[in-house]
DNA sequence: CTGAAAGCGCTTACAG
DNA sequence: CTGAAAGCGCTTACAG
């Protein structure tokens, strides 16, 4: 490989003059700006990553953070990558893949330590997440993919869950749905599911920007609570009936999920899913009880990618924000930091679209009295 | 951040002597290296990546090259990438991801010339893919996921795809199926399809390793017209009639393929579809031609993960390798070149699965004969 | 068993 | 508008 010193002989110019019409930061007259570019060509000169990043400490290398188990993927993770890995691209930086345990912080500081990458993305954030401390302690800038129980300080971008559960429960409730259930994770499930206490505290000033809105509050809860939480405040709040049920991140946990679901609201006319490996248990547990989707049930997956929603017979109606886009935006939150952006943290709630397909119908009778059945 | 100058003063030694203890090359009494490792610890010492990379012309990192655009993403991509994650971090090493346009050459040139990474790792590789002669060019080492028309003395991992069809095809004859469709991308479809004429170069030795069997040759044509022709031979092999029908990647070229199908072959027992994005459309257009799956048509996917397969009603019965176990075997793969290996490339095809499901039943007019009509 | 020193290939004050 | 030189934080012969 070239060096900038062989560029320098052939064009018979410094090193220094190379280094600066490299990158622009001192005028350069033309010819020799002519004859650096030529002996650059001709020797297919590419500046060395490693002497640049010594130097300047900055690599352009931005790590993601996927606390994933490679057997147990969720299905929108391939698009928060490949979002934010175009993103990184499109704005000349490199995007290095970290999948590790949540827990395995030692690693991380490790990793952290390195210098390698000059910022970090953080996917799948806990509420009490411990790579936040390992994080600010390196010194390494980061953003979030959702959001911790305390983000005051921190950059994230999340789905706007607020608008679209009231997306998805206004579009419910013009079908005439009264009687809502939500399926979540094992984490969900209210009260007796060990859902965190609500609290509402309106901190930080709500912004929008493009499809994204303003943030104005946080629960402290997980991923599926907040959804979960945020569903239930929508329901309620058009006077709906609301049950949430968890179930565990497989097909058998869906129909078990549903078991527990028709003993306990067997007048639900509408369930509202987050958890994706629970769908076909669902699906297949209300066509053993005789329950027609949508006639008799209708269905609604929420952060579900269309093309997995096709497979489903009908096709699901799902609702929620894309996942690209929130992966490419994580990066612009980053980014901005890195480029010395010293304004206070931003926080986006990215706006969700409801996509309809064939999973939710009309209630045909929407005021029937409990004790009725509806198979 | 502490520097390796730093804990030598500590220690009360040379840097160099840190240096060493930090490699272990060369002995050091015991006290010294007590000292030293008690000093990097009160300072929380990790030891820079660009210095040293700079210096010993390593970098730990290597690069996964994705060829994809995010709205168009493959679901087994995911695993594919997951795997080759998790196994490099194993490993000790980094992964870059490289998202980018099989055809953007140039910017791969310039990333591979920057010396950032070690070794690539190519996925989606295509017949005459242009990245290869990049990476021989810019003398970065590198395996393929997949591989081109000519892999002679290049490093590969892929589906054993003689292998999978036959394991397809046996059990579906067992099940009395004689006339057998295929479904894959638009490059496929036969002779009026486009197909490749069929080389069967019978090279390299075949090598057997764990879930791995012998590579035996290669017929220079892309993924899906290997997967077909695979399964012609393996269909006519048992006297089965067969037909393929190309299908774009989406639900609607999946019904029209099987319009087309139903065109060309109305007498059609199975449908072996490789390409996820047409499993809908094809499943409906049969329900639509009241054709029920499993009883009146059999369907079986090749490459599918598990947890989608499970989204269709019935579940489909699939049959490949994993895709997260070949993601590993590609690091594998390159790490032994990296490790300064100079043995002749490995071309290892990984065994497939038969997963069973509901979607194949036995034929139960198996002996009709043509003219009937089977709906 | 340990140290002093060169050098990896850049960037960036300093000097003109 | 351009150059000579220091230095980023390591690794690795060279010397003892």
């Amino acid at each position: 490989m070239a060096t900038m010193a062989d560029v320098a002989r052939l064009a018979g110019v410094s090193v220094s003059t190379v280094s600066y019409a490299l990158s622009g930061t001192r005028p350069i007259s033309l010819s020799t700006r002519r004859r650096i570019e030529q002996a650059m060509t001709d020797l297919g000169y590419t500046p060395n990553a490693f002497a640049r990043g010594l130097k300047s400490k900055r690599s352009r290398i931005i790590a993601l953070l996927f606390p994933a188990r490679p057997e147990t993927s969720q299905r929108s993770a391939l698009e928060y990558v490949l979002g934010a890995s175009d993103q990184a691209r499109r704005r000349g930086y490199h995007l290095m893949l970290w999948t590790h345990d949540v827990e395995a912080v030692d690693d991380l500081a490790q990793f952290a330590g390195q210098g390698l990458v000059d910022g970090a993305l953080l996917m799948e954030v806990q509420p009490h997440d411990p790579r936040i401390q390992v994080l600010v302690d390196a010194g390494v800038p980061f953003a979030m993919i959702g959001h911790n129980a305390d983000p005051e300080g921190l950059d994230f971008i999340d789905s706007d869950f607020g608008q679209i559960a009231g997306l998805a429960v206004h579009h419910l409730v013009g079908m005439g749905h009264r009687r809502m259930a939500f399926v979540g994770g094992p984490e969900t499930g209210g009260p007796d599911g060990g859902r965190p206490e609500i609290r509402e505290e309106e901190t930080g000033a709500p912004e929008t920007i493009g499809a994204v809105s303003g943030w104005v509050g946080t629960d402290g809860a997980a991923d599926g609570s907040r959804v979960e939480n945020a569903i239930q405040r929508a329901a309620t709040s058009t006077g709906s009936e609301f049950v949430s049920v968890p179930a565990e991140r497989s097909a058998d946990g869906g129909r078990e999920a549903f078991t527990r679901l028709m003993a306990k609201a067997p007048e639900t006319t509408v369930i509202i899913v987050f958890n994706e490996h629970a769908v076909p248990g669902i699906m297949r547990a209300a066509k053993d009880l005789g329950r027609r989707i949508p006639e008799d049930l209708s269905m609604m997956s929420i952060d579900m990618p269309g093309h997995v929603a096709e497979l489903t017979t009908p096709p699901l109606t799902t609702v929620g924000a894309s996942a690209v886009e929130i992966g490419r935006g994580a990066v612009d939150l980053l980014l901005r930091r890195l480029d010395g952006d010293m304004a206070p943290a931003r926080q986006l709630l990215f706006r969700g679209e409801l996509n309809l397909r064939g999973s939710c119908a009309p209630v045909l009778n929407a005021d029937h009295t409990p004790g009725e059945t509806l198979t």
